[in-house]
Formats: structure tokens, C-alpha cells, sequence
RNA sequence: UGGGAUGUAGCCAAGUCGGUAAGGCACCAGACUUUGACUCUGGCAUUCGUAGGUUCGAGUCCUGCCAUCCCAG
């Protein structure tokens, strides 16, 4: 008899591809976690086209609570946060984890481009064959327990492949474009969703490369380290964001450069396995999603990391990730002080 | 008021012996992207404070006017 798995549907071609090729192998049931007013009804096609069960779930408020609520704060109190591998650790992997419980299903699957190893009779992440599609950087804080019941059937395929698999299907959903910003906010302007929720933010102001005050900021939410466009200021050279500074409510601007580090220090870092790290060790990293690992020498310091990469890294942010890797195996993943 | 200087796109700014408007920043549009960013590509002055003049031709030469800045006092 076939083992069950459930996989999450999110409407997306990804997704849906990856829920037809898990039928050769297991019986599938889809589901789609209503998360902040998204629509079901291209994953109720496609399973229904697929020819498998599918059902929908209210996620509405742990979302709020696990997700969103960190989001803002985060804004808050001036870092720049990444939903995304909260989402996978508190929505993906655990609350879909439970759902999968409730029907009796073995496994759960998601469309995300990534592969699962084993290494040392423990589970890994991997990159996806194809890396330019690779997303194992959003689930650098999955646990054990997690990667046990987890499956990822498109890590072995490249985009165009997956697309072209849709296609044959006759799926609907086969040229919907890739999605992009923040799920929970439509229009891409985060900082207008916080304002509406918390209030306009205090306004303050720019600090030039030589200390000179160079006009007046929107509040600093609407700004990231490592940021050049839409600060609006005319300057001899390209400026970027090297510093947001809470207690004086300023955005420090500074040259090419100045916004490069070589020491990055990460806490409440979440190591995939679940045996004892090494004091230190030398590893690659990435400080954001849409990067390539370079290399580092890492210590260890209580739930801490620090990573001395042998290059300086641009715009590094507070609130973003941490993410390590060893070759293609991701090793865990922390939160930039 | 006398003496000096300057006035080129939103900002900074090239512009040679007059020959038919560089570049940077900002901005806009695309590409890239399951976060914010970065990056990349493309766009962006029929016009050079203004009114005349010289010239085949003026941002570049001449004259008046206007504006701004500096030094005198």
C-alpha cells in the first residue's frame, strides 16, 4: 500500500507540479493554508484536475501570531526580517505537520526547489540540483523531527522543466508568473502596511557619509542596511544605508564600501542537526536569500554565531539570516545582530 | 553704491581655437527575486538666466537687463 503524504498547495505552478509527480509513488492529498485572505481556488483546480483530494485550512491566526506579529516588531525596532523561514519553520513544517497527523498521512511535501540528504544518519537540506532555483536558504531552521516527515520532489528539476510538466498537463496554472514580495502583502509596500496597523513612524534625519545632515527620512521602517534607491538625496556618488540608528532615530548613510563587514554575528542560531557542533569550523555562508555562499570560519558562542567570511560581505542587516552551509548542505541558520 | 565672480536638466557638473549639449546623483521603466535589499539594462535638456547682436553656424564672441554670491565699506 502506498504511504500517504500531504502536500501544501499553494495555487502556484511549483506546487502543483510537484503534487502530480508525488502520485506515482504515494497517495497524495493537497491542502491550502488560508494565511492572510489568499484565494484557493487555482489549487482546487489543479487537484481537481489531478484528480486528488484537497482541502483548505483556516491558518489565519497562528499566522498572525507566529509570522506577522514578528514582521512588524521586527520593523519596529529597526531590523529587516524574513518571513519566509519563519513561515517554513512555524507554518510549513509544524502546522502542516499536524494537519498531516489528523488525516493519517505519513509525509508532508512542499514545492520548494530543494533536496533532502543524509549525512551521518541525520537529515539535510541540500541544494537543488539546479541552483539558480535553489531555496534552501528559507529553511535553514527546520529540525529533525521536521526533515523526517518532510519531502521535496522538485530539487532534481529545473524551473523550465517543472513548467513544461504543467503545460503537459493541461494545467492552468502552467505560465502563472513566480511569486514575489511578501505573501500577506499584496501590493509590496511594507511599510505602508505597518504604518496602517502601528500609526505613521516618527520622522528623523539623513546623516551624510561626513557626519552632515542631508534632509529629512520617512521613518525607519522604510529603510535597510545596505539600501541605495529611494532615499531621495542628490549626492556627488552612489550612498547607501550603512546604519539605522534607534536611539537617535537617524539613517546613517555611507559610501560604496562602508556598508561592507567581514564579521557577522548571529543569535538564536538553530543548527539543523541535532548532534554537538564544533567550537569552531570552517564553513560556507550567506547573509540573504538571493546570494551565493562564500566562505567563512565560524565560532561558536552559546545560541551565537560568528562568522568571519575571508571576504567582507555588502549590506549586511540586522534581522536577515545567517544562513551556513557545508558544500550543499545547509547546517543551520541564525538571526544577524 | 564701487570692485570681483557666477548663472547648463530635480541636484552636482563637463563643455577645448565658435560647429551643432559628457558624466555622476536623484527619478522612472524593465530584468533578476517565495523577505527587505543589492545588482544589471534602458529612459531622462531641440536646449544652456534673459533680450538683442556678430556669424553659414554660439552654451561657447559682443551688448543691455535680471538673479545669486563674495570683497569693500
Amino acid at each position: 500500500m502506498k504511504k500517504k503524504v500531504l502536500i501544501g498547495m499553494s495555487g502556484g505552478v511549483d506546487s502543483s507540479v510537484a503534487a502530480h509527480l508525488l502520485m506515482r509513488d504515494y497517495d497524495v492529498v493537497g491542502t491550502t493554508l488560508l494565511l492572510c485572505g489568499n484565494d484557493d481556488s487555482d489549487a482546487r483546480e489543479v487537484a481537481k484536475k489531478l484528480g486528488i483530494k484537497h482541502f483548505s485550512h483556516d491558518a489565519r491566526e497562528e499566522f498572525e501570531t507566529h509570522i506577522i506579529k514578528n514582521f512588524t516588531s521586527e520593523y519596529l525596532s529597526a531590523r529587516t526580517p524574513n518571513p519566509c523561514i519563519l513561515c517554513n519553520y512555524h507554518i510549513k513544517f509544524s502546522l502542516m505537520l499536524r494537519l498531516a497527523d489528523e488525516i493519517g498521512a505519513d509525509y508532508i511535501a512542499t514545492g520548494h526547489y530543494a533536496r533532502l540528504g543524509e549525512f551521518e544518519g541525520e537529515l539535510f537540506p541540500e541544494r537543488a540540483l539546479f541552483d539558480e532555483k535553489d531555496q534552501t536558504y528559507a529553511l535553514c531552521r527546520l529540525k529533525q523531527w521536521q526533515l523526517r516527515r518532510a519531502l521535496f520532489p522538485l530539487g532534481d528539476i529545473p524551473k523550465t522543466e517543472v513548467r513544461e510538466i504543467a503545460r503537459s498537463l493541461g494545467l492552468s496554472v502552467a505560465e502563472k508568473s513566480d511569486s514575489q514580495d511578501i505573501c500577506f502583502i499584496p501590493d509590496g509596500d511594507y511599510a505602508k502596511y505597518i504604518e496602517d496597523r502601528f500609526g505613521p513612524q516618527p520622522r528623523g534625519r539623513f546623516r551624510g557619509p561626513h557626519g552632515e545632515d542631508l534632509g529629512e527620512h520617512k521613518g525607519l521602517i522604510h529603510y535597510t542596511v545596505g539600501q541605495r534607491r529611494g532615499l531621495g538625496i542628490p549626492y556627488s556618488e552612489r550612498i547607501f544605508v550603512s546604519r539605522l540608528d534607534r536611539e537617535k532615530n537617524e539613517v546613517i548613510l555611507g559610501l560604496e564600501g562602508s556598508q561592507s563587514k567581514s564579521k557577522v554575528i548571529a543569535r538564536d542560531f538553530s543548527f539543523i542537526s541535532e548532534k554537538q557542533m564544533p567550537e569552531s569550523f570552517a564553513a560556507s555562508a550567506k547573509i540573504r536569500y538571493n546570494q551565493k555562499a562564500s566562505p567563512a570560519t565560524v565560532t561558536r558562542d552559546g545560541d551565537r554565531v560568528i562568522a568571519e567570511f575571508s571576504k567582507p560581505q555588502r549590506g549586511v542587516s540586522p534581522g536577515q539570516s545567517l544562513v551556513l552551509y557545508d558544500g550543499d548542505r545547509v547546517i543551520g541558520g541564525g538571526l544577524i545582530e
